[in-house]
DNA sequence: CAGTGGTCTAGACCACGAA
DNA sequence: TCGTGGTCTAGACCACTGT
């Protein structure tokens, strides 16, 4: 009965109902077909079916209603846990866009005297300067500027990379892993953080101002991070006692 | 079979495991009874006990490992931060100063459309609605609109209460303690939003956009609080494995 | 190999909302 | 009343990890 679980049916059920979604089938607003027929449709049992639509729920992209049906929720935003540590690209991914990277600027300065500080690093420090936008299905959803200290770089670095997710390039390139970050969040409205076509349009940002550490508490880089409002969709659970 | 299904069963078995983590019964770094004990355990199906880990897991609080086990998360040092549930008052008195609150309106209204939708309760539902300015010795650092659900206030309620913070209300008077805040985060710019004396001088906030719960999940308040931006400062230790 | 978590099934009962 | 989503069970097979 129980079938190979390699790929998580209920991912793939979740990622055809993201692109039917996406292409109209189901408009925003609308209803999805009932778990019931969904069944049918799959050929898998309800808890496979409600599996997927708890996570379509998770990312904000249904509702459901007690004895009335799933509706297709009408602001398809791109939506992030902030607590979470992870890349910008596979909440943009899982939120059933695709992500991409445009760099604008790949530079190696010394830091600035605030930017020492705040990574609590020599004043000379060198590092390498990135300046990029993000998007998401090609809408830019955030522009990134981005710290990283010269002597993490490998040996043979070039100033042609990296060119896509920066958390990527640490896993695959530096075989590090940023697991830590300490932000601080502060809202801003300034016409001179973007750039190119958009420029004119972005004014009002969240700014995630953080530092990046590994596991063992290696400063791996500090990045100012301006999503543009409205774009990007933060969310955050907040526990106490 | 089936149990009746009020409450999920899965909910009190995330309630006790975090209770014992908390008494160091399972310590930071510390293995959690295997699914199939904890099933014995607790007399319930395994599929029970994995949604109740699922929620520790979302939540951050542990992390499992195929094949291996799941593990008590360690939490970080710094917890002064956003994913921290506390009152405004209680950071603000952290930070040496003295916390105000000033009234400006208290109002018995039925909810409006989306604000049943976000708080996910019928659309007619009675509201107490709260309007209010927040201070730092005698400096407005935030202006908040509260919504509180009129089933949730004493019977022997007057329009003239709460007149300082709302989570001591919550304790003093309602007996109820919040414990778990769902938010979202964003960056407003608005003339509309301020009142008062500074109404001119604050125009750029950052919105937490927040519902509020007690322990048994039951909604407490739906509050959108504009925090002036560069008045009150956010930081955020953001974790991933 | 044994034990762990990861996934899936088939069927059941309950609570809710609308007709 | 009927169809919906919400919850739960008992059992199964798979994949991963350490011995």
């Amino acid at each position: 009965m129980a079938t190979p679980a390699r790929r998580p049916l209920a991912d793939d059920i979740a990622a055809v109902l993201k692109a039917e979604m996406r292409d109209g089938v189901h408009p925003p607003g609308g209803r999805l077909p009932s778990e019931a027929d969904l069944c049918r449709r799959f050929g898998v049992s309800r808890a496979t079916v409600r599996s997927a639509i708890k996570e379509l729920d998770v990312l904000g992209l249904v509702r459901t209603q007690h004895g009335v049906g799933t509706f297709v929720r009408r602001r398809p935003a791109v939506r992030d846990g902030l607590e979470r540590m992870g890349s910008i690209s596979e909440s943009i991914r899982a939120s059933g866009k695709v992500p991409g990277h445009e760099y604008a600027r790949r530079t190696l300065r010394p830091v600035l005297p605030d930017e020492a500080e705040r990574m609590g690093v020599p004043a000379d420090t060198e590092a390498l300067e990135l300046r990029r936008r993000i998007t998401a299905d090609g809408e830019v959803v955030a522009y990134s500027y981005d710290l990283i200290p010269r002597g993490l770089l490998p040996s043979d670095y070039t100033l042609d990379e990296p060119n896509g997710s920066v958390f990527d390039y640490f896993e695959r390139r530096m075989g590090v892993r940023a697991t830590l970050g300490v932000a601080r969040v502060h809202a801003v409205d300034s016409a001179h953080i973007a750039w190119g076509p958009d420029a004119g349009k972005h004014r009002l940002f969240i700014l995630l101002d953080q530092l990046h550490y590994d596991t063992a508490h290696r400063l791996l880089a500090y990045s100012r991070t301006y999503f543009v409002e409205g774009a990007y969709e933060f969310s955050l659970v907040r526990t106490g006692d």
